[in-house]
RNA sequence: GGGCGCAUAGCUCAGUUGGUUAGAGCGCAGCCCUGAUAAGGCUGAGGUCCCAAGUUCGAGUCUUGGUGCGCCCA
């Protein structure tokens, strides 16, 4: 016997009995030790952090992490899946602040950097059971009690071998780069804080003279709106292929260089009349010298020369230079370069460098202090604040001739968000960075062999950012991160990088390691892992081996969280130092899949693309230690989801937000409202939590709708009213098949387990055959065959689609044969199951449904898990017991059998399903309901080749459109008009420009005629007006036209034309199919089971429901289980009488049950 | 400002190497079937395929330019 399929299901409560059998039958790690042998499909789990609860968004992710392991666990391979959490970083040391209620890095080391890492590890795992209830929940199967962690000290001694190996290599280095500064806090802010700051301000904006010093009558003029940064200029910039005037302004001694192009436009702000003397291209510029407007650095290094590496010697600063940057959409053309206070004039400085021989190139100067105070080395302004100098600056430059312009000028510049008085400036910090320029190109060829998903992000957006790399900053003055492991002499500044704690400890005269100790033992609680990390480690010195008695310190500074989350495919094992995990990484590298959003596409993708190229290439450089291999590494294939977005309907103004459409329609009335798309907002509260739609819906429902209604890379709306229609799409409607079956395999005592003796491990169907009634299919009735075919089609289309990562693909295939089964097969099947006793027939349609939903149950595990969990326990596990595998999960993925796909099946029952369609919809026109029988259809076909076919199947058509009789004619010109057309994608080509014509004539011609033509000649000739054209019968189609006034409907192969006339007979038929139905529906209000016998009388004046009792009395009784005997046309007392109208005849129905004594 | 992506029915999206009458789901309206029944089916209304120019016998599809939106970066 099976379990029956409850009619009123309710997911989510199946759901939590399911993970509970999960977890007690240790299914997940039976599935891997199933493959103990098997070949690795490798998976990396990007780690998310456990600080901030789970949204709508990680259940994507983690929906798709789990379809892909688990469907190629079926397929055969042994997936690992390692859990992770990311730790470090600013977002956790931003959240303890705000917990703490402070801000600045003065404020953190005030209340003591040891408790404030105390508290980030604390709030690190704060969310970790919320996370871990929600994982388990949706169904996603990854070790998390074997996660990798980013602060233990395994994982941050894995960060420093890697970063040694850089160091040693010459690829990791100390350099300046420009940040955003908040001079008064004395800290850099993050891209992100900086964007909350921007405001409208007025800023000086100058116009200052930069004098050629090879002609005495010529200045550039340049234009800023930060006078403070004038004394540090370096060089002016022009764009090589932009054209320049040399002007003279009425009243000015000096002629300016100026853009062409704007040149009209600074004679307006300044109100003077102009001659252009002559132009130049910006190349012709390059290399000229000038005078900068202050001469603090200029009086001593204004003539020092220095080697280029090209030979000669140039100038080292103070001369034009070229820059793509230069526009002329503000400004003058000419731009004031000052390296210390710009990213892209730092970025000339360096390309200046470059151009020198060691040493010898141009410095960085910079006038001003960390505290955004002027320096002594401008003693004239010392001690100012630079904003606060700008107005002495200005003053100085008029007095001395060289401001050509002063104005106001309106613009957005970035405050502090925390003290928004204070501006920020761009001010360089010294920090350490990865030479990741060096390997630009093998990591465009290292991504050239990924297989992105979608193929774009390779070339696009990926590719672009590898093409424009700069090197990776990788330090930040922070507190809670990986401690960068380079110690430096305090005495020579001769460095060295430490690749582990041990190798510390072995260092000479290592001191300072009591502080870790003394903390442990004040509060034996710590985590050991904390001694790897600040404050304890910069307390650990060892001495120099450089100068005497002096020691070796750590620099300050922690690194780039997204270098540890890079680092995951080797520092997840602990590679190298931890016992066996060089043998687990080279056995779980390079990853087959990996998966996560687009905004990762600078975060985790590069972090491990460029980690992994620097260490792991082939050709790497001196890398001694580790391991290289073939791209692509680390990963193989990546599907970039696409971001999710959330669905509300608001109040048109704004202030009132529903979560669904009938909630907003009912508060505020139909229209009053507008249907909004966009980010998930927390403070918006715009999203239902994952917990609701798990509770009301079920993660089934959630994972159908993220696999099944979009291409995962598009943009995915949390829509909930589209979750919910995936219960009736999809999961609902096979679970009514199951229902369906279930109903009668018990009723017939259908009993697979039975039959089959011994071990029936994964009831495939070599199993199956193994029972005395199971017959070969091609024995079986026709239906049997098709949807088994149908079957083993999807089977291929499935397997095909997910062997290339396109789960849209899979669920679509699925959903179709879902639908053929339920909406075909059980449908056409109805009779043989309903009917009594046993047939071979019957017995057929039983292996047949059955051996469809035991397969759709493994075909569809990986994405609908628990649904097909249940399903197998009732098909499988219940009437097999421990013969079968215990669980669906630990089954393969169904093969298909290419001997049982019949594709001539497939599209004939496809034609006849075409047929019936139009039929119905034929009678939908004239208004003649199924329940009325008609005495004949018509059919036209287009194309006669599977006519012999349809012949032979109009018993099915009679009785799906229920008509007497079915005609196939061709000569049917009362009914039908022809059009012939051409094929165009063959003529095209063949034809050219006489297409239209032909389009033309064909339109006009008779269809009729044209076609006895190509019967009689086997092909038709047209006569165009630029000659004769022939064409047979593959250039054509023709097409049929149903004409006026018939009851018919046309498509695109066929018409079909029902015949309307009634008569006596036919309309007497139609009532006992009246009556039939009223008492079915009778039987459904009375809660009769399905095996009861009734009662029925039917009391009506109607002389023809009278007579259609009389003649269709065996018909009604056989329909609705009448006892023999017992249907009747006077009242019993003893039950209800109902009134109803059949066909507008009044009615009293009479009903009650004899006997529940078994259908048969 | 730069890069990438998107724009097709009321909503969300498909649309294969250019080909005839541009599809699906949902929603809406009407109807039907039904002992799988809190399912299922049929029909209908609804489209300047963002705009413009070009290539072509033929453009939703290719090219160029523009507009709008999103994401990332500055």
């Amino acid at each position: 016997m099976f379990q029956p399929a409850e009619s009123n299901v309710s997911f989510p409560e199946l759901e939590e009995r399911i993970v509970q059998f999960w977890k007690d039958r240790r299914i997940y790690e039976k599935s891997l030790e199933m493959r103990a042998g098997a070949p690795a499909f490798v998976f990396y789990e990007g780690p998310p952090t456990a600080n901030g609860l789970p949204h709508p968004g990680h259940c994507l992710t983690r929906s798709i992490k789990d379809l892909f392991p688990r469907y190629k666990t079926m397929r055969g391979f042994r997936c690992e899946r390692k859990a992770g959490w990311d730790t470090h970083g600013l977002p956790v040391e931003v959240e303890v602040c705000k917990e703490l209620g402070i801000h600045s890095k003065e404020e953190i080391e005030a209340y003591g950097v040891e408790p404030f890492i105390h508290k980030c590890l604390e709030s690190v795992f704060r969310y970790t059971r919320e996370w871990e209830d929600l994982t388990e929940r949706l169904g996603f199967w990854i070790h998390l009690d074997d996660a990798y962690v980013t602060y233990h000290q395994s994982y941050v001694e894995s960060v420093w071998w890697s970063l040694k190996n850089l160091f040693d290599r010459g690829l990791l280095y100390q350099g300046h780069k420009i940040v955003w500064w908040w001079a008064q806090g004395g800290t850099a802010l993050s891209s992100g804080e900086v964007g909350e700051g921007y405001r409208e301000v007025a800023d000086p904006s100058v116009y200052v003279r930069f004098p050629l010093l090879d002609d005495s009558g010529t200045d550039l003029l340049v234009w800023t709106t930060t006078p403070w940064t004038l004394p540090s200029n370096q060089f002016a910039a022009v764009h090589p292929e932009l054209e320049y005037s040399v002007v003279a302004f009425e009243g000015e001694e000096r002629n300016l260089v100026i853009a062409s192009a704007l040149v009209e436009t600074i004679a307006a702000k300044v109100g003077k009349e102009f001659n252009v003397r002559g132009t130049l291209q910006g190349s012709e510029l390059i290399g000229r010298r000038y005078r900068p407007p202050f001469d603090y650095y200029h009086k001593t290094l204004g003539e020092v020369e220095g080697t280029l590496k090209g030979g000669g010697t140039e100038p080292i600063a103070w001369r034009v230079v070229a820059a793509d940057f230069v526009t002329i959409d503000s400004g003058t053309g000419v731009v004031h370069q000052a390296p210390a206070f710009g990213e892209v004039d730092y970025e000339v400085l360096l390309a200046e460098q470059a151009r020198f021989v060691d040493g010898e190139g141009p410095e960085l100067i910079c006038s001003v202090g960390p505290d955004g105070k002027f320096t002594g080395e401008t003693p004239d302004y010392e001690g100012r604040w630079v904003k606060e100098a700008d107005r002495d600056l200005s003053r100085r430059l008029r007095e001395e001739g060289t401001l050509f312009h002063q104005e106001q000028y309106l613009h957005d510049y970035p405050f502090c968000w925390r003290a928004e008085d204070d501006p920020l400036i761009q001010y360089p910090r010294k920090s350490w960075f990865i030479r990741t320029t060096q390997f630009k190109d093998r990591m465009l060829a290292n991504n050239r062999r990924i297989n992105w998903l979608p193929e774009h992000i390779r070339d696009g957006r990926f590719g672009n950012f590898l093409e424009t790399n700069v090197d990776w900053a990788l330090s930040r003055e922070r507190y809670w991160g990986t401690p960068l492991p380079i110690w430096v002499c305090e005495e020579t500044g001769y460095m060295e990088a430490v690749a582990n704690y041990d190798e510390l400890l072995a260092k000479p005269g290592v001191e300072g390691t009591d502080v870790w100790e003394k903390a442990k033992q004040a509060n034996p609680d710590l985590s050991d892992d904390l001694k790897i990390h600040k404050p304890y480690i910069d307390a650990v010195t060892y001495e120099s081996p450089k100068a005497p008695g002096k020691r070796m310190r750590r620099v300050p500074e922690v690194i780039d969280c997204w270098y540890d989350s890079g680092s995951m495919p080797f520092a997840q094992w602990g590679y190298p130092h931890k016992k066996g995990s060089r043998e687990r990484f080279a056995a779980q590298f390079p990853a087959d899949f990996i998966s996560e959003a687009i905004d990762q596409t600078r975060g985790w993708f590069y972090s491990q693309l460029a980690i992994s190229t620097l260490l792991f290439s082939e050709d790497n450089g001196r890398s001694n230690d580790t391991r290289t291999v073939a791209y692509p590494h680390p990963f193989a294939n990546c599907i970039v989801l696409g971001l999710m977005l959330a669905e509300w309907w608001e109040s048109q103004d704004g202030k009132q937000r529903f979560l669904s459409e009938a909630e907003a329609r009912q508060s505020l009335g139909k229209g009053n409202y507008t249907h909004k798309i966009g980010k998930m907002s927390k403070s918006l509260r715009n999203y239902r939590s994952p917990d609701e739609i798990f509770n009301t819906y079920g993660a089934d429902a959630l994972r159908w709708y993220f696999f099944a209604n979009q291409a995962p890379w598009t943009s995915i709306i949390y829509s909930e009213q589209a979750i919910k229609e995936c219960i009736p799409g999809f999961l609902l409607r096979l679970w009514n098949v199951f229902g369906f079956f279930t109903i009668y395999a018990n009723i017939d005592q259908f009993d697979p387990a039975a039959e089959i003796a011994g071990d029936a491990a994964q009831i495939t169907p070599d199993v199956l055959g193994r029972a005395k009634t199971y017959r070969p299919v091609e024995k079986r009735g026709e239906l049997d065959q098709w949807i088994l075919s149908e079957l083993n089609r999807t089977i291929d289309g499935v397997t095909e689609a997910m062997d290339a990562y396109d789960n849209f693909a899979a669920c679509g295939r699925l959903n179709q044969f879902v639908d053929a089964l339920s909406n075909w097969y059980v449908r056409r099947s109805r009779d043989r199951f309903w009917g009594s006793g046993t047939s071979d027939d019957k017995i057929d349609g039983y292996w047949t449904l059955y051996e469809c939903l035991v397969t759709t149950t493994k075909l569809i595990a990986p994405f609908v898990p628990f649904l097909a969990e249940r399903m197998w326990q009732n098909l499988a596990v219940t009437p097999f017991g421990d013969r079968v595998a215990e669980s669906v999960h630990l089954c393969d993925y169904p093969t298909g059998d290419a001997a049982i796909v019949n594709g001539a099946l497939s599209g004939q029952m496809a034609l006849v399903r075409e047929v019936v369609s139009l039929g119905r919809s034929a009678r939908m026109g004239a208004k003649l309901k199924v329940r009325q029988p008609l005495a004949q259809v018509e059919i036209v076909l287009a194309d006669q080749t599977h006519r012999g076919w349809l012949e032979s199947h109009a018993a099915l058509i009679r009785e799906e459109l229920n008509v007497k009789n079915v005609e196939f004619i061709t000569k049917a010109d009362q009914y039908i008009s022809y059009t012939i057309l051409p094929d165009l994608k063959r003529l095209g080509p063949k034809l050219g420009k006489q297409v239209p014509a032909v389009r033309k004539h064909l339109a006009g011609a008779d269809g009729a005629a044209l076609l006895a033509e190509l019967e009689a000649s086997g092909k038709v000739a047209l006569q165009l007006e630029d000659g004769k054209v022939e064409l047979d019968s593959d250039d054509i189609q023709v097409r049929l036209q149903a004409k006026e006034g018939w009851a018919a409907a046309q498509g695109k192969a066929c018409v079909v034309v029902l015949a309307t006339e009634l008569t006596v007979e036919l309309v007497t038929e139609g009532l006992a199919r009246e009556i039939v139905h009223a008492v079915q529906n009778r039987r459904k209000d009375m809660n009769c089971e399905y095996t009861d016998r009734i009662a029925v009388a039917i009391v009506t004046e109607s002389a023809e429901l009278q007579e259609a009792i009389e003649k269709h009395g065996d018909y009604i009784a056989g329909e609705t289980l009448i006892a023999t005997g017992r249907l009747g046309i006077t009242a019993f007392p003893d039950a209800e009488p109902v009134e109803l109208k059949l066909a507008g005849f009044a009615v009293t129905l009479y009903v009650k049950v004899v006997t529940g004594s078994g259908k048969a």
